[in-house]
DNA sequence: AAAATTTGACCTAC
DNA sequence: GTAGGTCAAATTTT
């Protein structure tokens, strides 16, 4: 815990340090030579950076008005458990709690369409739908396809923006412990700076909008505001979905205007280099987490998971522009409840 | 036939 | 009681 909150300090000094850097960059830009594609681009960084400084303190807890603070003990302390409900009577498993749990908003972007913002690598399984109240559109439940045969307890939910229906909010649980045989790389799509999304939907009118569930979402959504480009990672040979394309060119360019504006230094606030190894182990593929997921500002998440900031999450979309896109972490043996039975299948229903 | 999705019932927290 | 989350049977897709 401490450590991670050093860690989160650190990382936190070096986004704002980012921005600055970033400013001064933009100042010497500030010349009739320099392109004007550069400027906005540093401007989107700068203030990219900004967010996300917030965003982190938000996180780390520093502020206490977590966005979304949901309950977060779910209901059923995933998976069946009433195998040992019955033993104790009560709710052995009173809490999930340890599992890690963060919100990214996604925009589906062109060239994504089909598969929207559902395909972010990882193959889940619908398990329910809701209408919540107050959306327009219902969440989505879903699970991760090996839960039972990895017992992996990755779970995501997926709930369409009410005013923007391009956006979708994705909230993640648990991390993904399964190795998934054909990682994809994750769709095109714009992770979109998250606000208050309960504020927004609590006063409005339950309106049973039905409205037909991911298939039929196949919205080409012009660019917004936050222009923010992702790269997909650049891991990913396997499967290529047919409507990806996503043009190497349109990452290159990119990639000009990072080099143009110094992305090197945003790499490693305090991090360690190790980092920067490419993972190729297929089997420690541990995306980072969106909160640590620094560098580049590709929009980011909350992170609202209660359990502090030592879980290494993983972040399915990674959203990376760069090389670096797979940290392959020292497979931490943490963070799962001790006294979780993972030996026992039963367990997963 | 197996796998995935749909959908109403059920469960739990508030 | 209400709302959100999950289960599981029915149904659809592959």
């Amino acid at each position: 815990m401490e450590m991670a909150r050093e860690w989160e300090h650190n990382t936190l000094i070096n986004e704002l340090t980012q921005g600055r850097e970033m400013a001064n960059q933009l100042k010497n830009h500030l010349t009739p030579s320099s392109s004007r594609e550069t400027r906005e681009f540093l401007v989107e960084k700068i203030l990219s950076s900004y967010e996300k400084a917030l965003s982190m303190l938000k996180c780390g807890g520093f502020v206490s008005e977590l966005p979304h603070s949901l309950p977060e003990s779910s209901p059923r302390s995933e998976g069946s458990n009433q195998d040992f409900k019955d033993q104790a009577g009560k709710d052995v498993f009173k809490k999930r709690k340890t599992m890690p749990r963060w919100t990214e908003q996604v925009r589906v972007t062109i060239g994504t369409v089909p598969e929207g913002p559902l395909d972010d690598g990882y193959s889940w399984r619908k398990y329910g739908q809701k209408d919540i109240l107050g959306a327009s559109f219902p969440r989505g439940y879903f699970r991760c396809t090996h839960r039972h045969a990895q017992g992996c307890l990755a779970t995501k939910q997926v709930q369409r923006s009410d005013e923007d229906p391009s956006i979708y909010e994705v909230t993640y649980r648990g991390r993904h412990t399964c190795i998934q045989g054909s990682r994809v790389a994750p769709a095109s799509v714009v992770l979109v700076d998250k606000e208050e999304p309960i504020e927004k939907k609590v006063s409005y009118e339950p309106e049973q909008q039905q409205q037909q569930p991911q298939e039929a979402e196949k919205i080409v959504s012009g660019f917004g505001t936050g222009l923010k480009v992702k790269t997909e990672d650049l891991d990913s040979r396997e499967k290529i979905f047919p409507s990806f394309s996503f043009p190497l060119s349109d990452s290159e360019t990119v990639d000009k205007i990072f080099a143009e504006s110094m992305i090197e230094n945003s790499l490693m606030g305090g991090f360690s280099p190790s980092f920067l190894s490419p993972a190729t182990s297929e089997s420690n593929y541990f995306p980072v987490s969106p909160c640590q997921m620094n560098s580049f500002g590709m929009g980011h998440s909350v992170y609202t998971t209660e359990s502090d900031l030592t879980e290494n999450i993983s972040a399915p979309t990674s959203v990376t522009n760069s090389p670096i896109g797979d940290y392959s972490f020292p497979l931490d043996p943490v963070d799962f409840d001790p006294d979780f039975p993972f030996d026992n299948p039963e367990f997963f229903q």
